[in-house]
DNA sequence: GAGATATCCGACCGAACTAGTCCATCTTAG
DNA sequence: CTAAGATGGACTAGTTCGGTCGGATATCTC
């Protein structure tokens, strides 16, 4: 029934996150889990997904983390999607990807691949920094507070 | 990644062909299967989730069939795969469905409801009758040759 | 240099869903 | 009555999905 992938909405829950957070440099896959109440693995492997994407940058080491590899503004939903669940195809075929029994006698190909298109436009008009905006920012750090990687933990 | 399940690919495929040869009264499943190639028990089961959708009305008993329950013109995509699948959803939420996880620290929510309703734009706005005027029938059935329900099988 | 805190990466597991099958029943034309 | 058709439920095999585990590597702090 057309619905995202659980790794979709973690996924854009985390890059809404980064793109309100872009100040604060570096996040940490674990600050994003415990914000999020997210499995901590599992959303690292959706950060690693995103970073072969090239929609993150990660930097290893004590006080690493992940951030935008480019503005949000220049970042689709579609971008992310594809991102984590590879291409988006609403068809089983695609021009080049004939695998299926119907093919020979499938007569609905082409409208449902113009649906396709309308489908990926609505996805690809919708920028990360659109999704940023839409609500004040989950941790609004008063003046003077330290960020929360500066925080010792018990 | 978004897609559409088989039985929304058979349903499609069923509901043009019926689109297609609307003069010819009732269409039985199992040539519908035979003429695509598709699981005949399954596709039954399709086309009674049609029936129970409305989509569709059948005839039981010998040279009974299917048949579309209204105008081509009048049935579109949308309406097809709701039959078939359930309500179409892009998120795991909805207006009263807050079963999710992440729902009370989910900030993506709007955002995505104005993408599913732009997806169920787009699905809404192509007809079967526009499925159905994509290509030629694909049985042209040249006058005088009697349709394939009266012909004796081997 | 040592240790702590990160990312990175592959293998693995259980539950849920999907596609497909089987079978038994009911309905109707001939 | 019988054959052809729809209807409906239970069942199975395969795949995908969400989640887990263990270890390797990089880098900062002390």
């Amino acid at each position: 029934m057309l619905r995202l992938s659980k790794k979709t909405d973690y996924a854009l829950l985390a890059v809404r996150h980064l793109a309100a957070n872009a100040d604060r440099g570096a996040v940490s896959a674990r600050e994003l889990a415990e914000t999020y109440d997210i499995p901590p693995e599992l959303l690292a492997k959706v950060l690693q997904k995103l970073v072969r994407g090239r929609l993150l940058e990660s930097q290893q080491g004590i006080r690493g983390g992940y951030a935008l590899a480019r503005a949000a503004s220049a970042m689709s939903v579609a971008d992310v999607i594809q991102a984590v669940d590879g291409p988006l195809m609403v068809t089983a075929c695609s021009e080049d990807d004939h695998s299926c029994d119907q093919y020979s006698k499938c007569n609905i190909r082409d409208p449902l691949w113009r649906i396709k298109d309308r489908i990926i436009a609505a996805l690809g008009a919708t920028s990360v920094a659109e999704l940023a905006m839409e609500m004040p920012a989950p941790l609004p750090l008063p003046a003077g507070v330290l960020p929360l990687q500066m925080v010792k933990r018990p």
